[in-house]
DNA sequence: ACATTAAGTGATT
DNA sequence: AATCACTTAATGT
């Protein structure tokens, strides 16, 4: 473990921005250092949060309990984070929704969640801290949703499509799937799958040597 | 009507 | 995602 001043040393290289010296004496008030082993279990489904982790060293990886017991990533936090989802699950008094792992081993400091809360009001620079936090977590998530949602092959289609398109001045584009496929390399059964998906969400409109791009 | 070519589909790897 | 094998649909002669 680690004593209170080099704690306190740690939590200003990490966190730059919570520089206000009476919300550091507070936090080095109430904070508690724990250590965690790679893959340890920092936050289980299900389990009450009663603390806001702020990471000090190492990393974690939060997932949410997808439909089969399956995992699904949701982002990481690393040095100088924190989890905007136990936040959210603090506020509202619920149990987990999240599960949190050591990425690697780490070193988090443990915020009990209701001087975390009454910062919020206190401490201008805790307030704007947490608020970026979940600024940047929704964009990570926004990333991965997208990484997942549409393959490469799907965006390369319809930058093709919409190059055609522009290019021929017109949203009518006269070509085989066969010459689509050979201008991305790819086989043709995989771009007629694409663009009946591209059809179904209403993108495009098909028909006999055609694709028919909608605004 | 028939042949040809394009597109859709399921299975397999 | 590729390849295969097959079906179905559209189109030309």
């Amino acid at each position: 473990m680690f004593s209170k001043d080099e704690t306190i040393k740690w939590f200003e290289s990490n966190f730059p921005d919570l520089n206000d010296p009476k919300l550091l004496v507070e936090i080095a008030r109430v904070g508690v250092v724990q250590s965690f082993k790679e893959s340890d279990i920092i936050i289980d489904f299900g389990e009450a949060i009663d603390y806001v982790p702020l990471v000090l060293k190492g990393s974690v990886k939060i997932s949410r309990e997808g439909d089969q017991g399956k995992e699904i990533f949701l982002y990481y936090i690393s040095s100088g984070d924190t989890c905007a989802a136990s936040f959210s699950c603090c506020m509202v008094k619920k149990r987990s929704e999240i599960l949190a792992v050591a990425e690697e081993d780490s070193t988090i400091l443990m915020i009990p969640m209701n001087e975390a809360n009454a910062w919020l009001k206190d401490y201008d620079s805790w307030r704007n801290f947490i608020f970026n936090m979940y600024d940047q977590r929704m964009f990570s998530m926004i990333d991965t949703i997208d990484r997942l949602a549409f393959s490469n092959l799907d965006n390369q289609l319809l930058d093709y499509l919409e190059l055609k398109s522009h290019t021929l001045r017109t949203n009518v584009i006269e070509s085989t799937h066969q010459q689509i496929a050979l201008d991305l390399n790819v086989s043709r059964e995989a771009i007629s799958r694409l663009l009946k998906k591209l059809e179904i969400n209403g993108k495009v409109k098909l028909g006999r040597n055609k694709v028919i791009l909608n605004e």
